[in-house]
Order: structure tokens, then C-alpha cells, then sequence
DNA sequence: CTGAAAGCGCTTACAG
DNA sequence: CTGAAAGCGCTTACAG
């Protein structure tokens, strides 16, 4: 005999039941409206105390967890950020992914990667299906980008902080340091120490690479040695390997040469490599430097002198500022130097 | 005067607008139903070709781009996969990652990453947060993880495809190799060179790392060495400062040892380092070989015997098969073995 | 092969 | 401080 109690009704009118726990659930055990359950899971409007705690408790007890789609739907905004680096292959950009990350988390962000390999058409298109995903926020690789794809940005009203470099443009948001003041300290230090034929070389080319280089020019002009400025920029991308024959090379091609200055650690790290295995002595032959301070720069032989970069602390920077903006609250410094510090080891 | 015709009408009934182009407009435009534009844009049933064609033509000229919250919502699948690796500092999983992500992202999915630190309980969050946005598909590193997380996978019913080990678990999928294998051909590589006296040394002690070692435990044993099992297991992360002092200690508590297998390139390669600063022969005086074979390998003096394993393509077939799985079509090899390679150079 | 109706699970905008 | 109504932009399930 079956019992005359029914406990679940199957609705004719309900074509699709996805078997989840919604707003309408948790309202209907708290006893409120769903708008009320809304309201006070996201902390938004006041809503009577003990409503809330009843709320929290009928959630919990329901193992209430909200769909992200139907928010996104509903309210235009995702909780989505999206981030657009232009390698995976630097660790510069995988430590400064990984410091945004753990700071946008725990806050209930998600991060979308973007990989743009430094190719401003991969940008746009990068950048297009992310917005079509109305993210919440946006994090992009210095300021240099088409006019396509800065209009992209501007046109989508979506919060964006700009990293790794720091101008100050009116409206924009930024979290980085001077590119081109590092440049010149480094070669300052270089020059500090007695070296008089610096030669820059630089691999890659992007917009930060060059900036250095001008950082660079700017130390020689003021050391009143502007005609010993010696660049050898290479497009190809950075590697150790490329920086090992760059070294053979401009020792072969300019052998007055007493210091160089890498664009990046890989470059330098490649260089030393290849000086032990040519018998090059460093820094008694020829003083060596690189930039950014990456792992294994410490562990070299000998030890390499670099431009320790705050990449990770301009992620976490970045990513509060973001926050702010997200939540429309005013950010105080719209655009944040957070500097760098010439590391000084023994190879230079 | 104001014209009088009126070009916009604002509907007193909508209450929010978003200016967005949507299905409508275009279903509009192309003189169809809006469903019929769902299915001729997504390809899915048969619509008629002269419609198609009308109906792409609108979409283009509209510039519609479907919404992915909505599709979400109303599908209740997104288009999002989820990849979750134990870290971001280690340059094997950001290049799986890299590969995942160019297979994926031009077939219209998006990346959402997921670092569990090698922490049973993140990784529990991080599943569970990644579950609440529907993911399409999931990809895992590893078999070896907390019930829980199991449980949330296998309950969520989201196509898993796991990657780095390989395992013939019924009803699961997996792309790799087998790490206790490659951990044999690399020490029985080290006992064809007349090496007597190997250590495996080895961090982190995650599970494949393990396995490493038990590969290294077979060769010997089948060498008649088992009693020369030498092992150093630290559970702390790998780093090339870590691998250093390790080679210092084992030389230093265990003189005999003619050779080293260390667990992983970033300590193989700390050791090289090490030892020139030590002034220890390499691999005169000690043998040593490391795993992965990661950038900067190839560079060493001298250039680092290792393993080369196939993550960039374990990464492309992990997205192939899960995109078979994601749309229901069968999978001919579930568990997929792509194999490792012993490479010589000159450390042993 | 095509469509009208209903619904996915939330939030907005308006009242009170 | 709380709620009833409408709507976000799609797809599902059912007809024809």
C-alpha cells in the first residue's frame, strides 16, 4: 500500500531539472524570497540580521553553492579576470600570473589566461573572446598595444590595470616600475666599477626590452661616452643558448669590449655558461649583467648581477587595485612604482 | 524642428538593456526564428543551407557574439576546462599547461587553471570551486589524490582526462608515460657506464617522483645491487641551491658514490654547479643525471645527461581526448603511453 | 527541416 | 528592510 503522503510532486511544467540546489531552495527553507537569500549571501544591501544568520544557516545546511552563469546572466558581470601576458615561457610572467592568482582567488575571482607571443593581432583576438565573457576585470602586459586592441579595452568599460611598466597616462591605471631607470642603473653600476666599453645586447625586442636599452644610452651620454653606445638587438627570442653565441660574438665582432649588459637573465645565465666553456674570464675579461634576477641567476658561476624585479609583488598590487576598481571604491595611486634594486653578485 | 520619425523606440517593459547584439537581432535580421540561428551558428542538427547561409551572413554583419553565461546557464555546461597542476614554478607543468591551452583555446574553450600546491586539501577547494562553474571538462595531473577529490570528480560527471602518469584504471582516462620506468632506463643508462655506487636523490616526494624511484630500486635489484640502494629523500621543494647542498652532503656522507640520479633537472642542475664551484669532476669523480630535461640542460658544463619527457605533447593529446570525451565520441586509446627518452650528454 | 513555449538560476529596477 | 515581477540571452524538449 503506498503511502497517500507525496513528498515530490514532478511538475508537467518543468521541462529540465538540473538536480541543483538554487536561490529558490535555500529561500524556500529559510522562509524568506529568494531575493532576500541573494542579498544576504552577497553581504549587499542591509538585510535584517536575523534573516541573514537563517539564510546562511538554510545554505549551508543545503550545501548551497551559487551558479556563476546565471550571475553573469542576470547582473552583466562575470567573476571572471582576465589576464594577458605575452609568454608562458618567461618565468618573469609565470611568477607575476601566480602572485595575481593567489591574491584574486580567495576572493572569488577566477583568472583567464591570455598568451599574446608578443603578436598584437594574437592580442586582439585574445582579448575579443575574453570580453565576450563580459569579465569582471582585466590585467594586460605593459602599455604598448594596437589601436585596435586599446580600443577594445576602452570601449568595453571593463577595469583594466596595466603592469610591468609605469606611466602615467590620465585614466589609466598602472603597477610596475621605470624599465628605463633600471636600464640606467645597472649600466651605472657598470661603469662605477671602471668598465668603459659597454656594450648593451638585447634579444626579443619587445616594448620593455627597448626602454631598457634607452636606460642604457641615457648612463653612457651622462658618463660623457656617447659614442661608445653599442647595441646588438636581436628579434629572435631569448634563450640561454642565444645568449652564449651573442657573448662569442660580440667578443669576436668588438673585442675593446669590457662589459655587457643583457636584456634578461636567460641571455646572462647563457653567457656565463658559455665563458666557462670557453675559457672567457668573468668578470676579469669581460664583466657580465643581466635583468629580473630569475632562479638560478644566484647559483651561476660565478654569480650573476642583475636587476632584481618586483614581479610578484606588482601582481598582488595589481590584483588589489583591480579589486578596488571592480567594486568601484577609488584607488589612491592610480599609478604604482614599485621600483627595482640592482643585485650586486660576482660577475660584475 | 524634430523629425518626426522616430528611429529608437524605447519599450516602457525593458527594464535593462545591455546594448548587446544578440540571438534575436540576428534571428531578426536573417528573417528566421532565433532557435533556428542557435542551431545553424553552432552547427548542431540540420538547418537548411540557404538558411545557413543567411543566418551567418546576419551574425557577421551584426558582429554577433554569442554570450557564453547564457549559453552556460541554459545548456548548463560551459565552455570552460579546467587544468590543475601542483605548481607554476615548476617549468614542466607551465609548459603542459601552454600545450593544453593552444589546443583548446582555438577550438573555443577557455583555460581556467588551477594550482593545488601539492596539497590534498587545495586541491579539494580548488575542485570544488572549479565544479560550481560547470567546467566542460577537466584535466588532472596524476592518479594519486584524497578520496574526497576523487569523489568530487567521479560525482560531477565532467569529463577527466588525467596526465603525466600513465595507468590502466578502468573507466579512466590518462595521457603520459610511466615514470618508474624511465626511472630504470636512466639508472640502468648509469649501470651500462660501469657505475656501481648510484643514490637517488630526490625533493617534493610527490607521487610520480616516487615512482622515479622505484624504477631507480628495479635496475639495481635486477643488477644484482640491491643492496646498494642508496636513497636521500628530502621532502622539501626542489630548487638548483637544494640540489647543491645535496651533492655536497651524499659526497660527503657517502664517498663511494660514483653516480647520482637526481629526481629532477632544477636539482641535476644546482648540482653541476655545485661541483665546478667545488671543484669536483663531473663526471670523472661522480656521474650525474637528472629528469625532464628542462631548458638550460642542454647548456650546463657539462651538458646534463637526463630524461626527456614528451610534456608538451602529453599536454596536445590530453586536449584531444578530452575534447573527443566532451562531445561524446569515442576514445580508441584511453590510456595513452607517449613514451620518455634517455638523453646523453656529456655529465654521465 | 523549422518553430512557439518554457525554462536555466540568478539580479535589476521598482515599489512599499 | 523586504518582496513580486520582469528580464538577462541562450537552449531544451516537444510539436509539426
Amino acid at each position: 500500500m503506498p503511502s497517500s503522503k507525496t513528498t515530490s510532486v514532478a511538475s508537467p511544467r518543468r521541462a529540465r531539472a538540473t538536480g541543483r540546489v538554487t536561490l529558490a531552495d535555500v529561500a524556500q527553507a529559510a522562509g524568506v524570497s529568494p531575493i532576500t537569500v541573494s542579498r544576504a549571501l552577497r553581504g549587499e544591501r542591509a538585510v535584517a540580521p536575523e534573516l541573514c544568520e537563517r539564510v546562511q544557516a538554510a545554505a549551508t545546511a543545503l550545501g548551497y553553492v551559487p551558479d556563476p552563469a546565471a550571475r553573469a546572466l542576470a547582473s552583466s558581470r562575470s567573476s571572471h579576470v582576465a589576464v594577458l601576458i605575452p609568454k608562458l615561457s618567461n618565468t618573469l610572467f609565470v611568477e607575476l600570473l601566480d602572485a595575481v592568482q593567489i591574491s584574486l582567488v580567495p576572493a572569488g575571482y577566477q583568472t583567464l589566461i591570455g598568451v599574446t607571443h608578443y603578436d598584437a593581432a594574437e592580442e586582439e583576438a585574445v582579448l575579443r573572446s575574453f570580453l565576450a565573457h563580459r569579465p569582471a576585470g582585466l590585467i594586460v602586459t605593459g602599455h604598448d598595444r594596437s589601436p585596435a586592441a586599446a580600443a577594445l579595452i576602452e570601449g568595453s568599460g571593463v577595469p583594466c590595470v596595466h603592469v610591468m611598466e609605469i606611466e602615467a597616462e590620465p585614466g589609466s591605471y598602472s603597477v610596475g616600475f621605470s624599465q628605463r631607470a633600471a636600464g640606467r642603473a645597472i649600466t651605472q653600476h657598470l661603469l662605477d666599477s671602471g668598465r668603459r666599453h659597454v656594450a648593451y645586447v638585447a634579444a626579443q625586442l619587445d616594448p620593455r626590452t627597448l626602454e631598457r636599452g634607452e636606460g642604457y644610452v641615457d648612463a653612457l651620454v651622462q658618463a660623457g661616452l656617447a659614442d661608445r653606445v653599442t647595441k646588438v638587438l636581436i628579434a629572435e627570442p631569448s634563450s640561454m643558448a642565444l645568449g652564449g653565441a651573442l657573448l662569442e660574438r660580440v667578443l669576436r665582432e668588438a673585442p675593446e669590449t669590457d662589459a655587457i649588459f643583457f636584456c634578461n637573465d636567460d641571455l646572462a645565465q647563457g653567457a656565463l655558461l658559455a665563458a666557462l666553456r670557453l675559457g672567457v674570464a668573468v668578470p676579469g675579461r669581460v664583466a657580465v649583467v643581466g635583468f629580473n634576477d630569475l632562479p638560478g641567476s644566484d647559483q651561476m658561476v660565478p654569480t650573476l648581477t642583475t636587476v632584481a624585479t618586483p614581479r610578484r609583488e606588482i601582481g598582488v598590487q595589481a590584483a588589489q587595485m583591480l579589486m578596488k576598481l571592480m567594486r568601484g571604491q577609488p584607488v589612491e595611486t592610480p599609478n604604482l612604482d614599485l621600483g627595482f634594486q640592482v643585485v650586486r653578485r660576482a660577475s660584475a
